[in-house]
DNA sequence: CCTTAACCTACCAATATTGTAGTTTATTAT
DNA sequence: ATAATAAACTACAATATTGGTAGGTTAAGG
């Protein structure tokens, strides 16, 4: 149940994009190097971000990546959907790659993994990369206290 | 984000042996046969749940399995942490298995990561075997509707 | 003492993870 | 033009995890 060091990353780098927002295109090397990540590794990550519409790029000299969108459009949930692929506990209940189970009919628990992936999949999609630059986390999650 | 078939097998087995409670000790293969699961693998994943005290076992002839507390006292949570290690989606919020990390103070995503530990947690201790066999959802996940 | 079934240990193939390394292409300043 | 810069693309690889299989050992009951 880890995210991947992709996801993280991703979300990092993105952050890191929201929070020099204005200051025209930003290097990977900088972000990097803030970052404490290989700039090598974050090279292969852009692609996956880039399957969605969220960067603006420039090549060459003062080129860079900045944020397409601003970032209270951007939810937590877009981003680790696009690196991890899905957010989905289980095969069976995922819309990319869906997996055909011969015991669905008769799982009793298909109905708590669906469970499972709504509280997921709400709490993500209700953080924006602007609550996190305003270090603030969603309020459903605390107001959640037993 | 997945969770492996370690942790599904072993709720799909625990509320198996929830389903035939009072039958007296049931065979692992028994369950192997009724949930399609490799009896060999099973016998893999039982010393994971023996960690806790989930568990009554019987060797010999018509020995095998049950419960060793009733089913609305075992939660999804506690089975899938003993299989899965922890919930958590990070290893630098683990308890057990905490790894330390450089950039803590800094880290502007800690934060949400907590939260979602939290969300996770908070679904899964919410939902014991009972529950399961009555094939009801916690109430917590069907009113979080937008 | 024979059958049953849990228990234990070793092994293994496939895949995912987490990178590194090198080359190519596009953009801009000089 | 051309040199510098930085993204883009491709290939490779060590390591860990996943999802098992196979075989032998121990305990309990009839």
């Amino acid at each position: 149940m880890r995210v991947s060091t992709k996801g993280r990353y991703a979300l990092r780098m993105l952050v890191d994009l929201a929070e020099y927002q204005g200051e025209g295109y930003i290097a990977l090397k900088d972000i990097a190097k803030r970052q404490e990540i290989s700039k090598k590794y974050l090279e292969q990550i852009v692609p996956v971000l880039n399957k969605s519409r969220i960067l603006q790029t420039n090549r060459g000299f003062q080129g860079g990546y900045r944020l397409a969108v601003s970032p209270e459009k951007i939810t937590m949930g877009e981003v680790l959907r696009l690196t991890e692929g899905s957010l989905s506990p289980l095969a069976c209940i995922d819309d990319d790659k869906y997996i055909e189970c011969s015991r669905r009919e008769d799982c009793s628990t298909l109905y708590v993994w669906q469970g499972l992936k709504k509280v997921i999949d709400g709490y993500l999609d209700g953080i924006t990369l602007q609550d996190i630059l305003e270090h603030k986390r969603e309020s459903y999650s605390n107001d959640y206290v037993i």
